[in-house]
DNA sequence: GTAAAAGCTCCAGTTGCTATAGATTCAAGA
DNA sequence: TCTTGAATCTATAGCAACTGGAGCTTTTAC
């Protein structure tokens, strides 16, 4: 059979689309395992390399932090995870990444309303600045 | 008339509500003056100080970038700012915020989608694992 | 053989803070 | 006035999650 395919390290970011750099820092921050070398001191990487890096590619583009992520190949890498056990971190995010949309929309909400309150012409006084500046107004809801 | 009232930086930091390292980190950056010390080298702060902090701080809430609040102050500052611009930048940076919100709501659905592909048992396999690791799925729209 | 491309390490910078350590200064009570 | 104890001072390092550069070596292609 034919000799497992390798990649230099600008190969396997091409394919992963992650950066060059962002691979050598996932490899210094152990996300990623240490490679074999070329005699010159190379990195030389496998399919499986490749995999793991689309892996936390993928967690990253769906705002898991390297921490979780580090959580998610832990168990992977245990081989003793569990559905549930993934399933219920993934929940856990989803319900974080609500947080932050709801946040989001009462920060939009209110920049829409001091925006509305001054017609933007060419006058050199406005109500936004006005709103920020003095210290009786209500900005945001309590909760945050 | 009244000798106008001054601050310690720690009275200051409890009216803003801004950590005093902040305060420290904000002037360090630019973003408050430097007040006029004591003897000792004890900050002096004057409410001008005060409502400049409260200031930024509501910009920091709102979402505004340091360096997005530095040119509200610049245009502040300069006292020749106009409505008009006040308002583009809290529309830009309005709009911002509803890119980011579009893309929590993406990634939230994806979250959601790939969790109820698991009934989430003591099954020692996962499909949400399947899934990021494999390569021919596609997790997210394009854009991005 | 040579030259360009790709890789190597190390380190600094980004943003918006937070947190020490160790020295000093200030305010209040005895 | 002296003496605590709280507040403040500077300087420095750390967090996340990269990104970029300098200055070198290795690999690859012709």
């Amino acid at each position: 059979m034919a000799t497992p395919r390798t990649y230099g390290i600008g190969e396997l970011a091409r394919q992963s689309q992650v950066k060059v750099e962002t691979v050598r820092y996932y490899e210094q921050s152990g996300l990623l395992p240490n490679p074999p070398r070329t005699d010159g001191g190379h990195r030389l990487y496998t399919e499986t390399h490749l995999k793991r890096l689309v892996f936390i590619r993928r967690c990253r583009e769906l705002g898991f932090s390297m921490k979780e992520i580090r959580g998610l190949l832990d168990l992977v890498d245990g081989r003793k995870y569990t559905c549930g056990e993934v399933r219920s971190l993934t929940l856990e995010h989803a319900a974080d990444v609500r947080r932050k949309i709801a946040d989001l929309r009462g920060l939009e909400r209110t920049l829409m309303r001091i925006a509305s309150e001054c017609e933007g012409g060419a006058v050199p006084k406005c109500p936004i600045i006005d709103v920020l500046f003095d210290s009786g107004t209500r900005l945001t809801d309590a909760r945050r």
